[in-house]
DNA sequence: TAAGTATGTTAAG
DNA sequence: TTAACCTACTTAC
């Protein structure tokens, strides 16, 4: 369950768990046998994370390039690992922990300048320290294209996925289709701003939450409710149901081939 | 058992 | 714009 925030929440799950010190490195399933081999026993020196994109360094011998895509999993448990399935794609191992890899779109072993032209391909990412929404926000400004459609290119911002996508839109009353060059600078600064705290408040809960605590069920007087994903959102597969706020039923629409939530009354162009 | 769905991306047409 | 890829879960029959 890939946005950004899981992905930077992986980093640091891996340095706490692996940093420091030889780790067994194997590759059950088999596809990425060879360069498991040729990092078996080595250390993992720090993770990385830019936008959906996982990077684990294992010092001269490059880094592990990770990318969860839809499906892609990575679970953690304690040492001694059971047998694996058939479906691990790599496993780290060590006297106390193992983690395994499960249905990744990208696991590759990767040089230091392949990371820098990952790096240089992806946007802004609100959770990189130091990254502000300037460079985003020059590129969505002369946009004849969407917000939606802008919000989830990873050249734009980097890290955004479906349910933030709908859950910043929301919050800040914007119809997905409104053009990016109709957003006043104000618009933008206040998502940029908005999506550095909602998603380090995912990486912190390893959820995605972006209900305001005024309309939260509880507060609204209904019975809570957490949606499938596992947090409290305002739309996001809310198809249908009312609105928190003004209580029309939530519209979906196919954009780029992705599902689109949002309120056609809180959202104005 | 089969079909449908999913918080994603890339390449082909 | 469509298909392809990867997995696991839910729903329909």
């Amino acid at each position: 369950m890939p946005e950004g925030h899981t992905i930077h929440r992986l980093a640091a799950d891996h340095e706490e768990r692996f940093a420091g010190a030889p780790v067994r490195v194997t590759s059950p399933q088999g596809t990425f046998a060879a360069s498991a081999a040729l990092l078996d026993g080595r250390t993992l020196v720090r993770a990385d994370a830019h936008g959906k994109h996982l990077f684990l360094g294992f010092g001269d011998a490059g880094w592990v390039h990770i990318h969860l895509g839809l499906f892609g999993k990575l679970g953690f448990g304690t040492a001694p690992a059971p047998p694996p399935t058939g479906t691990v794609r790599l496993r780290l191992l060590n006297d106390a922990h193992h983690a395994d890899l499960r249905g990744p779109t990208a696991c590759a072993l990767i040089t230091g300048p392949e990371k820098d032209a990952i790096h240089a391909r992806l946007g802004p990412d609100p959770l990189r320290p130091g990254e502000d929404g300037e460079r985003a926000r020059l590129r969505i400004a002369r946009s004849r294209v969407t917000v939606a459609a802008l919000l989830m290119d990873q050249k734009v911002v980097a890290g955004v996925g479906n349910v933030y996508r709908a859950e910043v839109l929301f919050r800040h009353g914007i119809d997905p289709y409104r053009m990016g060059k109709d957003l006043t600078r104000a618009e933008w600064d206040a998502i940029w701003a908005d999506l550095a705290e909602l998603m380090r408040e995912g990486v912190r809960n390893n959820r995605i939450d972006t209900v305001r605590p005024e309309h939260l069920p509880e507060a609204m007087g209904r019975p809570p409710r957490v949606d499938d994903h596992g947090g409290e959102v305002y739309v996001y597969r809310r198809t249908g149901q009312p609105c928190h706020v003004c209580g029309t039923p939530v519209r979906t629409a196919v954009l780029a081939a992705r599902n689109l939530f949002w309120c056609p009354t809180c959202q104005r162009r």
